[in-house]
DNA sequence: GCTTACTAGTTTCATATGAAACTATCCACT
DNA sequence: AGTGGATAGTTTCATATGAAACTAGTAAGC
């Protein structure tokens, strides 16, 4: 059985490679120029799309770390691209919104981000592309279920 | 523009998010139980299907740093699941082969690995698990190319 | 055979990471 | 009101990372 295994067959190690890649190659669009990391800028989009949201609610949304947000936003609210409020219910937890700058550099950076994903799914025809988000959606709900049964059993 | 921009519909964070999670689920199978991490299992595996390979051409061919591999090789040359070669030609590289151990290690661990691939896998049918091969293949070739793109202008 | 440029692999060092501890607050129950 | 958990977010600390410096060796031009 082992003397049949390749890596370069292996999913998991398939799908790591190229979201590494990926990942690299988008962050050098914008991260050295706006001094932007890949966590900030996923927290950036995040708040800009639902603003008023914690810290916590973040991490949960992007698949952040807590202490990963945590420091992210210290850094954004220092550079006043983002502002935490406090909120009267909970005084543990603060509302996150986009100062104006901060809102304008997403504005910039959004359709360099884009542009990016069209240029990757060149390699794909239309039908593909579709294809593509529907399987990564069935994975992403199988894994579910698979840390569903690693806790569970 | 970015007010319509989703993160959740963005390819590259769906990819990283999906590989994570696969990467992490695998690994909780063979980690802590045989003390291997990712990069090492990636070794290992490259070694048996390639024996001989220097640690250079490991690095490349398992999209690993040479710094990654050089520490993961002495540990695993401590733990003699793996040995360094001194060769003729060239006296400063080493052709790795595994031990004995590291053989059986190997074929402990494959079967696992496999039928970790093949739980996730049940997410789809015959024809989508070819297709996503198929597609991630595309996404990959077309990396090539956009890496070509940046250091060429 | 020297000098120069390059490559293999290791080590150093400064930074990134995340688990666990911590602080402050909230909530449920008595 | 008071006690015993939970939770939000921060800080600490030990480990992981990878760029750059380094060591040792190779290769090519003179």
């Amino acid at each position: 059985m082992a003397d049949q295994f390749q890596l370069e067959a292996f999913l998991p190690y398939r799908m790591n490679r190229l979201a590494e890649r990926a990942s690299d190659s988008l962050a050098r669009v914008y991260a050295q120029r706006f001094r932007i990391s890949v966590h900030q800028w996923r927290i950036l989009v995040t708040v800009r799309e639902y603003p008023g949201l914690s810290a916590t609610a973040i991490a949960a949304r992007c698949a952040l770390d807590k202490v990963q947000v945590s420091r992210a936003v210290t850094d954004l609210e220092e550079r006043m691209l983002l502002q935490r409020r406090a909120v009267a219910r909970d005084r543990r937890s603060r509302e996150l919104t986009l100062t104006d700058a901060g809102m304008a550099l997403v504005q910039q950076i959004t359709p360099l981000a884009l542009e990016w994903e069209t240029t990757l799914l060149a390699a794909l025809d239309e039908p593909q592309r579709k294809q593509f988000r529907e399987l990564l959606g069935r994975l992403d709900q199988r894994l579910d279920q698979i840390e569903g049964l690693e806790s569970g059993s």
